[in-house]
RNA sequence: GGGCGGUUAGCUCAGCUGGUUAGAGCGCCUCGCUUACACCGAGGAAGUCGGGGGUUCGAGUCCCUCACCGCCCA
């Protein structure tokens, strides 16, 4: 083995990701260099810090691949900012989520016979502590194998004595500014979760029920006896709703009910004698017109029971059993209560009719149950002035949504907003810090061991209760951004990484969280608490169906990363997204992402195997120089500028997708397919100078290094890996991770144009040679002609030109004429003509074959239909007088210049489509 | 009911402020193990940019309208 050979073999031959994305992980872990602060971190102290606090994902839960596309996007975005020289912080967190994790613990606690009511409190807090043990090292591995550049040091748990501090601090914070209250209202009640949950979890689903019609008897006034002839028909879709009617309301100037305006009715099985009210929210089409009024039980009635002064009473227990007030009905389940309602109305003879009914109704999103209105006591968050705040910042661009048009939903959930409830009648979770003695004061207290005494009253702690309740979780997450931090206290993490930079989060919970942190955030630090919001989409299987269990269509991201490794998943989350818009991955994806990092793989070891003899193997990278650089060196260098610029601004504006695209195509298509065989060429050639071989080898390998750093972000183990055998500079760190975000070059617009058009004659010749079917491996006589200006590119690049078009020997001719002239005694038929640009080739063929000469013709023929169709299409343009006036001077010229060659090349096409047929070339088709 | 988004090649999707012949990946067809890569290379076929109308010298891109699909809010 030759000592040119030995770095190749630091790479192996295939692409393997599973053989060191770990080892490259614990590196990036031992070197320190996540953290801000670390040992490892090379931030420039002058630059404003880089802040992404994680989503915290659900503790219970496992990683999905909604988690891995944030975590792909959070990560991107924190590693650029390191590597542009910013101390990045990128904290982790777990959230505790409380009904969710009630939902699994229930689940194992059954399996063992045990339930929540059978522990009691204590012991079932104790149990979910164990079990959050057990699976807070999950999720944690798993963010491992991503390659998230987490700050672990920093990490932080929704349940852990800081957050709780803050939720106990907030919380008295916004009592005392009279922006939290205590309250009797209707709430969402969920008779699985056993809990009141918010309106955002109540999820409207449109479903079929019926409408019932129901008669209530009217009460004759003077015996105070129902009258069996007069009656007034309702009609509901909850008949068990009866049981707690305390009104029948119709609108104040319906003709048919206004006589009825003040009598009273029975409302069936309990008895009770109601008013008939007037109330001009009844919709006089709805139903009959008239409406049973249940203020405990809906929220329409609720208000209407409030302007009239109606009693409320609740007819349901927390598990949606009939209580007491039901009458006859009491201890059934609602369902039940309904059948047997309608049953006994009909044998009555009170139901009136029943029809199919479209309705909307509101289920709970984590268990599906239709959700009950409730009137109970529950803690309020006061939104409408921490609303306007949140208003007021994404205004004044203070906060700035991407993609801009969540603006518009944001402006107007935040107009709309109701208050919040943020009560739940559940365990796990930060117990309310409010406390009621006797008589029914209430003291809110932040002290971690409560209050000392009512607040009111001053009776001692020990009289005091506390409420039962927990916050709703939204509530700590709400304080996510600064509570990880350390706020309340001024900590040095707090004064210098809050605000933060950017909340990168999922668009299906832009109000519950987003909206939250940046009101809760804004009320309680004073500052807006990220700069940028950035909404991703949801990641959906190749059919467009998100992905759930119950479909049994997830994918596991981590079976993935065994299979393809991290960073093609990373690859296929990113590319080709948009912010906010859903991603349908497919295996394919997957794939593309596998083959890109091969390719780049590949690349690289065929760049460390090209090295010259006589550069040491650890050589210190140089600066190509100039003055040996051939056309294709000054061509990829120009082209990796371009590359560079084009990244940073789509990076800048958050287009990931789109760089991730420019930076595949700079390396595939412009690197690979043409540079490393340029350069192949160059390096094999032995009758060149050292210089020579050096200016090209440090051309490679200085694209290369750009192309690594600019792929980092988005492809973080393979790029490290190969990496860590290309030479660096004297001032380059260790680790690739921490290395600096290239600076844009200068661009050469001649040696881009020259280069292309080689480029292009060489396409040209192949697609030539393809159709007239030469067997790709032949060797043939090749005559060419290339503009003057272009000579010189093309006497360095011939080698080249010779290997990729298989031309042997080539004969470079100065002018055109001296081409024609050289070839004219080659029979039509024996050779191949292409016209690319301003050049011109011919192929020598060893046979002439009818079939080749026919084949040649149509060729041609094409061809030329194709440029006289241009031709005119240009001509056209330049005819009209108001383009040429009217449109920008630049597209004038560039479409003069269009011109002349378009009709240059028709020109010669012509000739020698006559000269091969005999006849001219005939005119338009 | 109000609002938003989508509709571009067989499939999945890019296409930024309107400007030459609308792109990519996968799939498809032909050829090829050329000393980085078959997780590859060379070449090719394939689109009336959902329909209609308008603005403009010029529209996939801007405006109006209709249709279908999806989402959010009531």
């Amino acid at each position: 083995m030759t000592a040119t050979d030995r770095r190749t073999h630091d790479l192996p031959k295939a692409y393997t990701p599973a053989d060191f994305e770990a080892a490259i992980y614990q590196r990036w872990l031992d070197a320190d260099v996540f953290a801000p602060d670390g040992n490892g971190s090379t931030a420039d102290p002058g630059q404003p810090p880089f802040v992404i606090i994680q989503p915290p994902p659900n503790i219970t839960g496992s990683l999905h691949l909604g988690h891995a596309q944030r975590s792909a996007v959070e990560d991107l975005m924190v590693r650029r900012a390191r590597m542009l020289g910013r101390a990045a912080l990128f904290l982790p967190g777990l959230d505790h989520a409380s009904i969710a994790a009630q939902f699994v613990l229930d689940r194992i606690l059954a399996a063992e016979g045990e339930s929540r009511q059978s522990l009691g409190r204590e012991r079932y807090l104790e149990r979910m502590r164990r079990f959050v043990e057990e699976t807070r090292p999950v999720m944690l591995g798993q963010q491992r194998r991503l390659g998230a550049s987490l700050d672990w040091s920093r990490l932080r748990f929704t349940m852990d004595e800081v957050s709780a501090r803050a939720v106990r601090e907030a919380f008295s914070r916004l009592y005392r500014d009279d922006l939290a209250y205590r309250t009797e209202a209707l709430v969402n009640w969920c008779p699985g979760c056993r809990t009141s949950v918010s309106d955002l979890e109540v999820i409207p689903t449109e479903e079929t029920g019926t409408l019932w019609f129901v008669r209530y008897h009217l009460v004759d006034e003077e015996t105070g006896q129902p009258d069996p002839g007069a009656t007034i028909a309702v009609a509901t879709t909850r008949p068990e709703t009866i049981l707690g009617d305390t009104a029948v309301a119709v609108h104040p100037d319906d003709a048919r009910y206004k006589a009825l305006i003040g009598r009273r009715v029975l409302i069936p099985f309990v008895n009770r004698v109601v008013s008939i009210i007037a109330d001009d929210v009844v919709q006089r089409e709805f139903g009959t017109g008239a409406v049973k009024i249940t203020p405990a039980h809906d929220q329409d009635d609720y208000e209407t029971g409030r302007r009239h002064g109606l009693p409320m009473v609740n007819v349901l227990e927390e598990d949606a059993t009939v209580n007491s007030s039901g009458g006859p009905f009491a201890g059934l389940d609602r369902y039940e209560a309904r059948e047997r309602i309608v049953a006994e109305l009909e044998a009555t003879g009170d139901l009136a009719a029943a029809k199919p009914h479209q309705m909307l109704i509101g289920r709970c999103q984590r268990s599906g149950d239709v959700i009950e209105p409730r009137l109970m006591t529950q803690w309020f968050v006061r939104t409408g002035p921490l609303a306007e705040k949140a208003l007021a910042a994404t205004r004044s661009r203070r906060v700035v949504i991407l993609p801009s048009r969540f603006e518009k939903e944001w402006e107007h959930w935040l107009t709309n907003i109701h208050d919040w409830n943020v009560s739940r009648q559940l365990w796990w979770g930060h117990r309310i810090p409010a406390w009621y003695c006797p008589d029914g004061h209430v003291t809110v207290s932040a002290a971690e061991d409560g209050p000392s005494a009512c607040e009111i009253c001053g009776r001692p702690a020990g009289e005091l209760r506390q409420d039962p309740d927990i916050f709703d979780t939204w509530f700590s997450s709400g304080l996510w951004p600064f509570s990880t931090l350390g706020w309340p206290e001024e900590t040095p993490d707090y004064e210098r990484y809050y605000p933060t930079s950017v909340m990168e989060t999922g668009y299906d919970i832009i109000f519950f969280w987003v909206a939250r942190m940046v009101m809760l955030g804004i009320q309680l630090t004073g500052r807006e608490p990220f700069e940028t919001v950035y909404l991703s989409g949801l990641v959906r299987d190749p059919l467009g169906q998100k992905m759930s269990k119950t479909k049994g269509n997830v994918v596991d991201p981590l079976e993935t990363i065994d299979e393809f490794g991290a960073d093609a998943l990373r690859f296929a989350l990113v590319n080709g997204t948009t912010p906010g818009s859903d991603l349908r991955l497919s295996r394919e994806r997957i794939e593309n992402g596998r083959n890109f990092a091969n390719k780049l793989w590949n690349a690289a070891r065929f760049v460390l195997g090209a090295r010259p003899t006589w550069i040491a193997p650890g050589a210190e990278r140089q600066v190509p120089m100039r003055a040996h650089m051939g056309p294709a060196e000054h061509w990829i260098s120009s082209r990796m500028s371009a590359t560079v610029a084009e990244v940073d601004r789509q990076m800048g504006q958050y287009a990931y997708g789109e760089a991730t695209r420019v930076l595949y195509e700079a390396i595939w298509g412009e690197y690979c397919d043409w540079f490393l065989e340029f350069a192949k060429v160059r390096l094999s050639a032995v009758e060149l100078p050292r210089e020579v071989h050096e200016a090209t080898w440090w051309t490679l390998v200085e694209v290369l290094d750009t192309y690594l750093r600019l792929l980092h972000p988005l492809m973080p183990f393979v790029t490290e890996a190969i990496w860590q055998s290309t030479p660096h500079g004297a001032s380059d760190p260790e680790l690739l991770i921490v290395a600096r975000w290239p600076g844009v070059g200068e661009r050469e617009a001649e040696a881009e144009a020259r280069v292309s058009a080689v480029v292009e004659l060489i396409r040209a010749v192949r697609n030539a040679r393809a159709e007239a079917h030469l067997q790709p491996s032949e060797w043939l006589p090749v005559d060419l002609a290339v503009p003057s200006e272009l000579g010189q590119s093309f006497a360095a690049l011939e080698p080249a030109i010779e290997r990729m078009i298989r031309a042997r020997p080539l004969t470079r001719h100065l002018t055109r004429e001296a081409l024609h002239g050289a070839t004219a005694h080659v029979a039509p038929a024996e050779q191949l003509t292409v016209i690319a640009g301003e050049s011109e080739a011919r192929i020598r063929l060893r046979s002439a074959a009818e079939s080749t000469a026919e084949l040649e013709r149509a060729r041609l023929d094409k061809e030329l239909t194709t440029a006289r169709d241009l031709l005119q299409a240009t001509r056209t343009r330049l005819a009209n007088e108001a383009f040429v006036a009217k449109a920008r001077p630049d597209v004038v010229a560039g479409a003069r210049a269009r011109e002349a060659e378009l009709a240059d090349q028709v020109a010669r096409l012509e000739a020698r489509v006559s000269s091969s047929t005999g006849r001219p070339a005939d005119g338009r088709r």
